[in-house]
DNA sequence: GTATTATGTGAATAGGCATTCACAAGGAGG
DNA sequence: CCTCCTTGTGAATGCCTATTCACATAATAC
C-alpha cells in the first residue's frame, strides 16, 4: 500500500477530508469504508485504527460541517458592522462554501445520515437552528437600527434568507453545475434586499441611515 | 404469506405507494427489496413479477412525484385566473403534499437518487425545470398584467418560490415535526407577496391596475 | 374438461458491507 | 540492544443486498 506511517491526528484529518471528497462526486451511500481506504492508500482495516467505526467517521464530518458554517458568520460579522452588508457577504461566503465543497449540502440535505440515528438528528437540527438563530439575530440587529424593516419576524426572514441559497444549490447540483447558482444568488439577492430594506428610499446605495455604528 | 393475488397493473401501484412509505420513515437508502416486499405482503422475488428490478421501482417513484408535482400547477390554473392567487394556492399545495408525502422531498433532495444514474439526474433535473418553468410563467402572465412587478425576472423569482418551502420543508423533517412549516409558509408568503406586488400601494387588495388582460 | 398464462414461493448465488483479530514492522525510550 | 507502543496488513466473519430459477398454484381460454 501507500503505507505512510502517519500519526493518528494528520490521519484523521485526512480521512474527513477523503470521505468529504468522496461524499462530493459519489454521495453519501456510496461512502463505504473499503472506498474511503482506497482514497487515503490503507486498507480498511487500517481506518480502526484512527476511528471506532464509520459512525465516528459521519459525526467528525458533521462537526467539521458545523465548524465551516459558524466560521462564515464570525468572518461577516468581523468584517463589517452593517447588517445588511453582513447578510450580503454571508450570503456570497455561503455560495462559496458550496461550490468548492459540494458533499456539505449532500450531506446537510440528505435526510440519510440521521435515518436511525435520533441523537444525530437533533445535533444537525440544532446545528442549523444555531446557524438560523446568528442570521436572525443580525437581522434584528439591523432592525433596531432601522436599516431593516420592521414588520417581519427575523425568523422567518432568515428562513427565507436560506432559501435564497438552498434550491439554488439543488439546482446546481442537479444539473452538474448547469444551472449557475452564483449568478441567481446575486439577483435573488438583489430582490431580497428591497424587500427587507426600509421603504424610505434607500435601495441601492449605503448612505448615512445609520447614526451609530455599534 | 398475504398471498392475495392481483393482478400486475394493481400490485404495481401498491408497490410504488409501500415504498414510498417506507421512504418517508426510514429514508432512500434503507429501502430493500426485502422491506418492501414484506410490506406488501409478498416475497421478495415476487416483486420481479411486476418490476423488472429495483432501479425500475425508483423510476416509477420519480414518474410518480413529478406527476403530483404537474397535477398541482393544474389544479390551480383551473381554479383561478388571477396569478397572485395561483401562487398563493400553489404555495399551499405544495406545502400540503410535502406534509402528506414526506417521501417526497427525501426523494428529490436526497442526490442520492441519481448518483450513479446521469440519465435520470437529468430527468429529475427535467422534471423540477418543469416545474419552475410553469411557476415562471404565472408570474409573467402577473407581470403582464400589472399585478406583479416587473422589474425581477420569472426564472429568479420562481427559483425564490421554490426557496419559500424547501428548507422550512428541510426544518420541518429534521425537527421531526416541532418545526411548523405551516406557520412559516404562511408568514413567509406574506412577506414574499409584498415583495412581488406592484410598488403602486395595492398591497392587500385587488384593484384595478391591470388595464388589459392579455 | 384440459391447456395456458399470470402470479406467487423458497432456495440459492454472488457480491458488498462493517467490523474483528492475529500478526508484522516502524519508531521512541530505556 | 531490547522493549513497548503505534500504525499498518490480510484474512476471516457474519450479515445484508439484488437478482435468478425451478417449482407451485390460481385464474383464464378454449
Amino acid at each position: 500500500m501507500g503505507t505512510e506511517r502517519l500519526d493518528t491526528e494528520a490521519r484523521r484529518e485526512q480521512i474527513v477530508q477523503a470521505a468529504l471528497g468522496l461524499i462530493a462526486r459519489d454521495g453519501l451511500n456510496q461512502l463505504s469504508m473499503a472506498r474511503l481506504a482506497r482514497q487515503v492508500g490503507l486498507t480498511p482495516s487500517a481506518l480502526y485504527r484512527h476511528y471506532e467505526s464509520k459512525d465516528a467517521i459521519i459525526e467528525a464530518i458533521l462537526s467539521q460541517m458545523r465548524g465551516m458554517l459558524l466560521t462564515n458568520v464570525n468572518v461577516v460579522c468581523r468584517e463589517t458592522a452593517d447588517p445588511v452588508e453582513r447578510l450580503h457577504k454571508l450570503l456570497f461566503l455561503h455560495v462559496k462554501l458550496v461550490r468548492e465543497n459540494e458533499g456539505l449540502p449532500r450531506v446537510l440535505l440528505s435526510q440519510e445520515v440521521y435515518a436511525g440515528h435520533p441523537e444525530r438528528r437533533r445535533m444537525l437540527y440544532e446545528n442549523i437552528s444555531a446557524y438560523l438563530g446568528k442570521v436572525a439575530k443580525i437581522i434584528e440587529e439591523g432592525q433596531r437600527q432601522g436599516r431593516i424593516r420592521g414588520n417581519a419576524q427575523p425568523d422567518v426572514l432568515s428562513v427565507m434568507f436560506l432559501g435564497l441559497i438552498q434550491p439554488a444549490a439543488l439546482l446546481w447540483q442537479m444539473s452538474e453545475g448547469e444551472f449557475d447558482v452564483t449568478a441567481h444568488v446575486k439577483k435573488a439577492w438583489k430582490v431580497f434586499r428591497e424587500t427587507i430594506a426600509v421603504s424610505s428610499g434607500a435601495s441601492e446605495q449605503d448612505g448615512d441611515t445609520a447614526p451609530n455604528p455599534q
